[in-house]
RNA sequence: GGGACCAUAGGGUAGCUUGGUCGAUCCUUUGGGCUUUGGGAGCCUGAGACUCCGGUUCAAAUCCGGGUGGUCCCA
């Protein structure tokens, strides 16, 4: 993968992913192979924020009053926002912003919703798309216009540790979608310059991408008591008192298809865990002239059988060479592949090859072949997640000296520094080597080390990184 | 925020410098037909493009201006 700019647009391409041909920069159509990944991508997701919030919907438009409430917010906004105008050929009285995240739309509600402490914890979330004028280059799922999957959670809390030990949960829930996909990550807390606008702290969840980069593709803030106190949060505490509430949100997006795109893919093509791939293994029955019958009535009774376990399967019968399936199977990233045919069915057996080793394993027909297709799906899924984990260690260097950094991240690296934590000195970090921190990957620990910028004492491990 | 480059069938390209030979090249894709089928099949026969608006000119894919879209670099 030499150059990941050009293999993942043509990925999405090829593998019927997205069509970025829309003709509105930024916006792309989910073509159904790719909708399929993305629903199967959801409804894990789905399953575990359903554990923990309600799920719910927001109007897509928020007022411009409630939009220019929270003054930190807007600043962070003001430039991407679309308006909506017109109603037909009327000027609108107060123009509408169509949401770029929805923060405004749904704390207007909280404010009404909450009255007493009884009625918190408040945690819910919502799937939606939100629109962003982005004035840098758009990339597909990356950097688009119209985030078609924005999943937002919103939470309200009686108390500011109630509130962080949310933060914590978020975090984990993260980890255990991330972890289900076989994306591997890093967390840190952002730097304050670089936190979301209106929030006390953020802790946020980046890839790294084949070429170095790194991609966010998840947070979670900690709004503290600011949003309430802008909307008039309020709630009644115990001892009859009128306190602010205190507020998390988070989210995901797009980008973590496109991370798990980039996590797995390569020369081949997509290479899909099992968890999220539309199809789980394709049957491919090989046919000649004679015999063809017995071929297809095992691969039927196989994919019934397939099915019976709850295992996604397809038989490819086209009537096109097996070669030419196989191409096709591999450039979608199907994870197995079951061969059948006439030679295979005299000896009583049948191949299974495996997207992620390219391994073919020939197994007999005695035995439980759908048992067996199990197994190895939960074996891919391991070995893929583990293959990413490994991929991201040897891109990550611990550095004494910021005097080559830039090299270094030019050559693909992520870099670990000791650093003291200081705004000014981080900001004169940035703008003399031209690469970003990320943020705090360990905090307050025990080092002699120095801050190699200023030579103060270290307080944390910091991360650096090129950034999409 | 600043700059550079690019736009030709569904995808990738040749042609542009020096306007006419373009009735636009090749690969891929694709409809129909026959033969095939254990790693991208072969043959026959069809289909499909000069980004948009304006200008220069006897003549524009080719030159000029702008719009839109795309790619990349720097802050």
């Amino acid at each position: 993968m030499e150059n990941f700019s050009e293999w993942f647009h043509d990925i999405l391409e090829n593998a019927d992913i997205t069509d970025s041909r829309y003709p509105i920069k930024g916006m792309a159509v989910w073509r159904p192979y790719g909708f399929q990944i993305r629903r199967a991508t959801l409804n894990i997701f789905r399953d575990l924020m359903d554990k923990e919030h309600d799920e719910t919907l927001f109007p897509l438009l928020i007022p411009e009053a409630e939009l220019a409430k929270e003054g930190i917010h807007v600043k962070g906004f003001e430039d991407e926002v679309y308006w909506v105008t017109h109603g037909g050929q009327t000027e609108l009285n107060e123009k509408l912003a169509i949401r770029p995240t929805s923060e405004t739309a749904m704390y207007p509600m909280f404010a009404l919703w909450v009255r007493s402490h009884i009625d918190l914890p408040i945690k819910q979330y919502q799937v939606v798309n939100t629109f962003r004028y982005e004035t840098k280059h758009t990339r597909p799922l990356i950097r688009v216009r119209e985030i078609t999957t924005f999943a937002e959670a919103h939470t309200v809390h009686s108390s500011a540790e109630e509130a962080a030990e949310q933060v914590e949960t978020g975090i984990e829930l993260y980890k255990k979608f991330f972890d289900g996909l076989g994306i591997a990550y890093l967390i840190s807390k952002r730097p304050v310059w670089d936190k979301f606008p209106g929030a006390e702290y953020t802790m946020a969840f980046d890839t790294i991408m084949p070429d170095g980069k790194t991609l966010q593709i998840g947070t979670v803030h900690n709004l503290g008591q600011t949003f309430a106190h802008t909307f008039e949060i309020t709630f009644e505490n115990k001892e009859g008192n009128h306190e602010y509430a205190y507020q998390t949100c988070y989210g995901i997006s797009d980008r973590v298809i496109a991370a798990a795109i980039a996590a797995h893919g390569d020369e081949k093509g997509l290479q899909l865990p099992p968890e999220i791939s539309p199809k789980q293994i394709t049957i491919i029955p090989i046919i000649f002239k004679d015999g063809g019958e017995e071929v297809m009535a095992k691969c039927n009774e196989i994919k019934e059988a397939l099915e019976a376990k709850g295992i996604r399967v397809q038989m490819d019968t086209r009537d096109i060479r097996p070669g030419k399936k196989f191409f096709d199977w591999e450039l979608k990233g199907t994870p197995l592949r079951f061969e059948l045919g006439p030679r295979d069915l005299n000896n009583n057996v049948a191949i299974i090859g495996r997207r992620d080793t390219g391994e073919k394993i020939e197994i007999s027909l005695d035995e439980d072949v759908a048992e067996k297709v199990a197994e190895l799906l939960a074996e891919v899924e391991e070995s893929m997640k583990a293959n990413s984990w490994a991929k991201q260690e040897e891109k990550i260097v611990t550095l004494d000296s910021l005097d080559n950094v830039s090299d270094i991240v030019d050559e693909g690296k992520v870099v670990k520094f000791y650093w003291c934590g200081d705004e000014e000195c981080g900001k004169a970090i940035e703008e003399e080597t031209g690469v970003d921190i990320l943020g705090i990957n360990e905090e307050d620990i025990q080092t002699d080390k120095v801050c190699p910028h200023c030579g103060k004492p270290a307080k944390h491990l910091a991360l650096m990184a090129k950034t999409y």
